[in-house]
RNA sequence: UCCUCCUUAGCUCAGUUGGUUAGAGCACAUGACUGUUAAUCAUGGGGUCCUUGGUUCAAGCCCAAGAGGGGGAGCCA
């Protein structure tokens, strides 16, 4: 016989017919009449409910019948007789597939602190919560490409292993086959990596953008997904050092072309979560977060707040709060100001556009003021900025120029600048952090809490 | 990296002014119970009080250093 998914049996009005589950118990309760199996197989957060009567199964017989392991049960699915659950199985026959010893299993039925599950991280996907992030980890990730492909958008892949260093998105793993007690050496006594696997000093990307740009100078509209590196010794609930990006760029967009897809993009998302992942959001809703549902409503709902930099320095200046960091045009935004903007002034997502240029990486647009430049931050209530980006500067001499001021090696950004000495046009993108979108749409606090394995600082055991 | 808090049973935590035998709930084991819903009830086993050093007649508790973890900040997505 096939294997039934507990998700459609849960779901099937066809009763009174023999199945057979497979799944991991997640409780085994009754008495010398009957025992009750809670069995779970992922297909989705609830259990189907296996009766065990004694006359068929000796206390033996479920000896090893115990929270954790695994079994595969088949029996007459019915009508259930008590109440909590409309079907149940009757079972008629219990293979256990993997015992797990209820001394010494780390799952208990009662509820475990997240910092403990993340010793666990192999065990951990088999408790309500993590199924439940997992899943809609993958539905935002398929929405992430039904967006696009819906929208005309093409998937580009763009290298993990990048020879430029000249990005400027902070501290790079490096990538190397030498020897590291004995690299060779130039005359200098420097390493010589012409002497390494690609000829030349390689490291993990930091982005995809730039090479993102070269395939929307083709394609008109592309979107890359995928892993995203970032050695910087951050210690905080909102970074990785492994973490996945999504980085749309579009010819023939300029900066309000850009916040409209940003803003519609967020709110496809999360119109997604909410119609597809109905019971893990319930779920995470009454055990974590009671606003979730409330909150991801609220965003769909509402149009983001558009705002010049300029203009939130004036509100922040005005503001009877007191600041930590004093407000002053021509400073980055800390954290505080950004969240007294969001949550405080607006009460909904804000869009900050034209920062002052040197707080911002080159390659943005510069705008006729002499002083300001085309970039554009999403930022969420509770996560901060969730989105950057930019129109970016399709003027060869602005953008060469501006790479020199910035004392960025030219020589490295060759072909990037090609881009502007070819058929330029202008162009905008923008970058979305998957695990901080998965922050907001599951109401979990912790980013290493939203991915399966998560990578950072002094921590890779899994 | 900085600030701050925490570390006691498998898990979550209590532990008074430093005082003699370190507790609870859950989990686990055994038993009871004719349909349970994180079942319930009874009984029982279970401890490197993070590590090292110090103060003291006496340290889970006070002091110092270290390790691990949480939260906040910086950097950013």
């Amino acid at each position: 016989m096939k294997r039934s998914k507990v998700a459609a049996l849960l779901a099937t009005t066809e009763i009174d017919r023999e199945v057979l589950v497979k799944g991991w118990v997640r409780t085994k309760r009754g008495n010398k009449f009957v025992s009750f199996i809670a069995l779970n197989d992922g297909s989705t957060i609830n259990n189907i409910q296996l009766v065990a009567d004694a006359e068929k199964f000796s206390e033996d017989s479920l000896r090893e019948v115990t929270t954790g392991a695994c079994i595969a049960a088949s029996g007459i699915l019915v009508a259930s007789q008590g109440k909590g659950q409309t079907v149940e199985i009757q079972v008629n026959n219990i293979e256990v597939l993997g015992a797990a010893d209820p001394e010494k299993y780390p799952l208990q039925k009662k509820g475990h602190s997240l910092e403990f599950l993340r010793e666990i991280a192999h065990l951990r996907p088999r408790t309500n919560t993590f199924g439940a992030v997992l899943r809609m980890r993958h539905a935002m990730a398929f929405a992430v490409h039904k967006y696009f492909n819906d929208h005309g958008f093409y998937y580009v892949h763009t290298p993990i292993i990048t020879g430029s260093d000249a990005e400027g998105a902070g501290q790079m793993f490096q990538v190397t086959t030498l020897d590291p007690a004995n690299p060779p050496k130039t005359e200098t006594g420097e390493v010589d990596y012409t002497e390494d696997f690609f000829g030349k000093q390689t490291n993990l990307t930091v982005s995809g953008q730039l090479e993102g740009e070269v395939a929307a100078m083709a394609l008109g509209q592309i979107y890359t997904f995928g892993p995203t590196f970032r050695a910087e010794n951050s210690n905080t609930t909102r970074h990785l050092a492994e973490f996945w990006m999504i980085e749309p760029e579009m010819a023939f967009a300029d900066l309000t072309d850009n916040m409209d897809s940003a803003e519609e993009f967020l709110k496809f998302l999360v119109m997604y979560a909410l119609n597809n992942c109905k019971d893990d959001l319930q779920f995470l809703n009454d055990m974590y977060d009671k606003e979730l549902l409330n909150r991801l409503n609220f965003v769909v709902q509402n149009s983001f707040q558009r705002l010049e930099y300029t203009e939130a320095i004036e509100i922040l200046k005005s503001a009877k709060q007191k600041f930590e960091f004093p407000v002053e045009w021509g400073t980055d935004l800390q954290s505080e100001h950004e969240r007294y903007l969001v949550e405080k002034h607006f009460k909904k997502p804000v869009i900050l556009i034209n920062y002052p240029k040197h707080i911002k990486a080159f390659y943005m647009k510069q705008n006729e003021d002499g002083k300001t430049v085309r970039a554009m931050d999403v930022l969420f209530p509770g996560i901060g900025e969730i989105i950057g980006g930019s129109q970016r500067e399709e003027n060869y001499e602005k953008l060469a120029q501006r790479i020199q001021e910035m004392g960025i090696h030219e020589e490295e950004l060759w072909w990037y600048l090609e881009l502007r000495k070819f058929g330029t046009a202008p162009h905008a993108g923008y970058g979305l952090g998957f695990e901080r979108l998965m922050l907001f749409v599951t109401g979990m606090g912790n980013i290493r809490d939203v991915i399966p394995f998560p990578r950072f600082p002094k921590s890779a055991e899994f």
